[in-house]
RNA sequence: GCCGCUGUGGUGAAAUUGGUAUACACGCAAGACUUAAAAUCUUGUGCUCUCAAAAAGCGUGUGGGUUCGACCCCCGCCAGCGGCACCA
């Protein structure tokens, strides 16, 4: 459209005086959908392509469910907290609020421009003291359960973000935001117990229908290995008498997942901050081996996680002096200490077996230790293991946990990757972690009827050298009476980490204004679950993760209702859109499409279809803005085309179910593709359909160019819009009259015009396609009949004379295969 | 190393899930309109052979297999993408 931004223009306007059309309705006897989109970090450079893309998939389905009579739920709002707004506002010296204030209006009045259907009477933002309110009773509601605690541990420590990070935010030992090199800082934190939760979160996946993908890589990120733990006497040395002398721990525990071959286990590792290691470095019994293992232990602390993985292929250790006792066979075999046993996983000790694993294996090598081989290579049966002989891998596991749980020494259990999660942050903008410590009670949280605790304005938003939050700073604030017994105390000046907010959002825009809970249960019962949640790819683990876990706890509270056991049904990514050079959109690169910019160009709604037409919803795609123009035209010809129509109403022709035939198609394939997200290929439909009524050159009924123009809607909201009007109205009525084609209802295929008279039936031999056969819709199931009439067919003559058939295979109206032989 | 995914024209991609491979669009070529260009319209366009057409052959990364029939199912290989990774 020439006048687009006219039309653009009147519109909004419309729209924005009618905000009841998008609006989902509580009481309502409708089916109800609700469909979430990611809702963004309103960053200061506004709405890029990947939000304009992936809301657009999100906006096309609302508006398509809507019309097909659903009660849809698509809401928006703002994860607002976090480093870039606080570093941003730090360096203009201003206000995290106010920017945010103004982040927050760009971005809305882009989302309206690109006339996504959002319900703007529920929209949350997660820096509001209303809607944080609810973000700090959950962990209040964790920390009572004893799913919160504080614990002085090493943290991942960004020296530039001056900031601890959670392990998922360090990304190949560097900093997932600014990129520096990560180093150790022991630091007092809040700790989320989310491995209590990792069974669940694996056997949860089993009720909602997300893609393979992201339940495969949730389980691989929680990593759960089945095994079993044991214990192993610990001696000092191999001449002393029994127990240690120099250590207090009289037992060793391992984890392992094979303890079938716990006869060839040699000797044990323990990382370097076992508890072992300490005390053995708090007692002085041999001079030269306490100088050892002092240096050793110094080298692997100064090394940082990259290093440590970098390193990886050449092993280091060095030996503790301590032997440990293997319980199968009374072995003395020595204790080793290394960095490539990791503390924090298992037991932070292993048995090593290196006859048959390969890091074992390595170890032994370089340090010349003993192997013993347990497993027959051939037969696959367990050797030189006493009452295990004989015995393939199961039945030696299960025989040898038997053996150990009798003898107290061993148990049937499971490790997990997941780690808890550090939920502590040294910044100002996040919200406050609502607790108070007392000398006298310890850690106490606020009252609720305290909530929400206000995070209070600062002078200075920097964070302290010493790594604590500037919050610290403020003695007012800092400065509390303890709830429980009212005496002096301080309050907790960490903040929550950005995902606090993320997890339970979706909830709140249920029941977005509610002051007594986070969203009233019966709300939540017509609501819940979101039907289709549409984010990216980035998110599958980490956010999905969290998400899922603070609802499984809050499902194990009774807060949300028990009918439904996991937050999100089905989970869909979208893709990502590449530059025109087919590399990420970057600013250094100079290959950043701006939606706004293409939009002022070309009009909103070429933007919005072409980014639906360029490929797979899912798939990774390059900007190409020759395909765009190609969907510029496919509109104004759509335009053009149902203008002339109208133009025309009055002289309809007598041909008219060829007209009805297309349209019916059209509106099967489409509807059909739009359930699943296939918008490329339902605009495909869209586009034969009108080549094909263009070719007829037939004048349509009003109802008809109505069908053709509901069917464009979702995808061009404006122009559908505009040409809408024109029908219904032609051009006579007033606007205010006027009721939107976005509520019209969803045109049904009719099934009398799905058929055809005349299909075409292909005729092959062997299987290889050799001519066609036109035949009567009527007829496509006398086999007999056809198979003459191809046989007469001249090229299928050729084909089958002096052959003979062996075989004739009818496909009803689809097609015949003569199997032929010489 | 483990897990998941992908491979189809010059390009982005379709294929009703075992039944006419390449829909739709881009690009390209020729033509129309124009003084000219842009825009628009018409026609053609997988490859080989041919001035052209017909006919034929080849053709969905690759080698096999199942089947009357395979982009689709099975086995092996190659290439690329994504996630995890010294996890015992």
């Amino acid at each position: 459209m020439e006048n687009f931004k006219e039309i653009e223009n009147k519109w909004r306007k419309f729209w924005e005086e009618h905000p009841g059309l998008y609006q989902a309705d509580n009481n309502s006897k409708k089916n109800k959908k609700y469909i979430l989109v990611e809702f963004p970090y309103p960053s200061g450079s506004g709405l890029h392509v990947g939000h304009a893309f992936s809301f657009t998939g999100g906006d096309v389905y609302a508006r398509f469910k809507r019309m097909q009579g659903e009660n849809v739920l698509f809401p928006m709002g703002w994860d607002a907290f976090g480093l870039p707004t606080e570093n941003y506002a730090i360096k203009m010296k201003r206000k995290p609020q106010d920017v945010t204030k103004e982040n927050t209006d760009m971005f809305r009045k882009q989302m309206k421009d690109l006339a996504f259907s959002f319900d703007w009477s529920r929209e949350v933002n997660t820096t509001d003291p209303h809607y944080y309110k609810w973000t700090q009773w959950i962990f209040i509601q964790l920390f009572n359960k004893g799913l919160a605690y504080k614990k002085e541990m090493p943290i991942n420590w960004c020296p530039s973000c001056k900031i601890g990070l959670a392990n998922e935010e360090v990304v190949d030992g560097k900093c997932e935001r600014c990129g520096s090199e990560v180093s150790r800082r022991n630091i007092s934190q809040w700790v989320v117990k989310i491995t209590e939760y990792a069974d669940k979160l694996i056997e949860g996946l089993e009720e909602t229908n997300f893609i393979e993908k992201v339940k495969q890589a949730q389980i691989n990120w929680i990593g759960k290995s089945e095994g079993a733990k044991i214990k192993f006497k610990v001696k000092s040395s191999s001449s002393s008498r029994d127990v240690a002398r120099y250590v207090s721990t009289d037992y060793l525990e391992v984890f392992t997942t094979r303890p079938d071959t716990l006869f060839g286990a040699t000797f044990m590792v323990i990382a370097p901050e076992h508890q072992l290691v300490s005390q053995l470095l708090e007692t002085h019994h041999d001079a030269s081996l306490q100088k050892n293992i002092e240096t050793y232990i110094k080298q692997s602390k100064k090394k940082s996680d990259l290093e440590r993985t970098e390193l990886s292929k050449d092993k280091t250790g060095v030996f503790s002096g301590l032997y440990a006792i293997n319980p199968v066979n009374n072995k003395e075999i020595p204790i080793w200490i290394s960095d490539f046993v990791l503390a924090s996983y298992g037991t932070g000790a292993i048995m090593s077996v290196p006859a048959h694993d390969e890091r074992d294996e390595e170890f032994a090598k370089k340090f010349g230790l003993e192997m013993i081989k347990v497993y027959d290579e051939k037969s696959n049966k367990v050797i030189n293991s006493d009452f295990l002989n004989g015995l393939n891998k199961e039945e030696a596991i299960k025989k040898v946990i038997k053996w150990l749980s009798e003898k107290g020494i061993g148990e049937r259990t499971a490790s997990y990757h997941l780690r808890d999660w550090i939920f502590s942050r040294q910044h100002y903008w996040g919200e406050p972690i609502p607790m108070i410590n007392c000398p006298k009670c310890g850690w106490v949280p606020v009252a609720e009827s305290d909530l929400p605790i206000v995070l209070p304005e600062v002078e200075v938003y920097e964070p302290t050298d010493d790594g604590k939050s500037p919050l610290s700073k403020i003695e007012s604030f800092v400065k509390t009476k303890c709830p429980k017994c009212g005496g002096k105390a301080e309050r907790e000046t960490d903040t929550m980490p950005n995902w606090a907010g993320s997890d339970w959002y979706f909830l709140r825009y249920i029941d977005p204004d509610n002051d007594t809970v986070l969203a009233s249960q019966e709300l939540m019962k017509y609501w819940c679950p979101v039907d289709v949640y549409v984010g990216g790819d980035e998110h599958n683990v980490l956010h999905l993760l969290y998400s899922r876990f603070i609802y499984k706890f809050l499902w194990d509270l009774g807060v949300v209702p028990k009918e439904q056991p996991e937050p999100y049904y089905k989970r869909l990514s979208h893709g990502v859109i590449l530059g025109p050079d087919n590399q990420r959109m970057s600013k250094s690169k100079g290959n950043v499409i701006v939606p706004e910019v293409v939009a002022d160009k070309y009009g909103v709604d070429v933007v919005r279809m072409y980014m639906m037409f360029m490929g797979p919803f899912d798939s990774t795609m390059a900007w190409n803005e020759n395909t765009l123009m190609g969907v510029k035209r496919f509109l104004d010809r759509f335009e053009q085309f149902i203008k002339l129509q109208i133009n025309q109403v009055g002289s309809e022709t007598a041909k008219n179910r060829e007209v009805k035939v297309i349209l019916n198609k059209t509106i099967k394939n489409i509807t059909d593709m739009n359930e699943q997200f296939k918008y490329n290929t339902a605009i495909a439909q869209m586009m034969e359909a009108l080549n094909k009524l263009t070719d007829l050159r037939l004048s349509m009924v009003d109802e008809d160019i109505k069908t053709l123009i509901k069917l464009l809607a979702p995808f061009a909201p404006y122009t559908a819009e505009e040409l809408y009007f024109m029908v219904e109205t032609h051009d006579r009525a007033y606007l205010h009259e006027y009721a939107s084609v976005h509520i019209a209802e969803w045109p049904k295929a009719d099934s009398q015009y799905l058929i055809e008279d005349k299909i075409i039936v292909a005729i092959a031999i062997n299987g290889k396609v050799r001519d066609q056969l036109e035949i009567n819709f009527a007829k496509q199931n006398d086999k007999d009949e056809i198979v003459e009439r191809a046989k007469g067919q001249e090229k299928i003559k050729k084909w089958i004379n002096g052959k003979v058939i062996v075989k004739e295979i009818y496909i009803e109206g689809k097609m015949i295969n003569f199997v032929i032989k010489d």
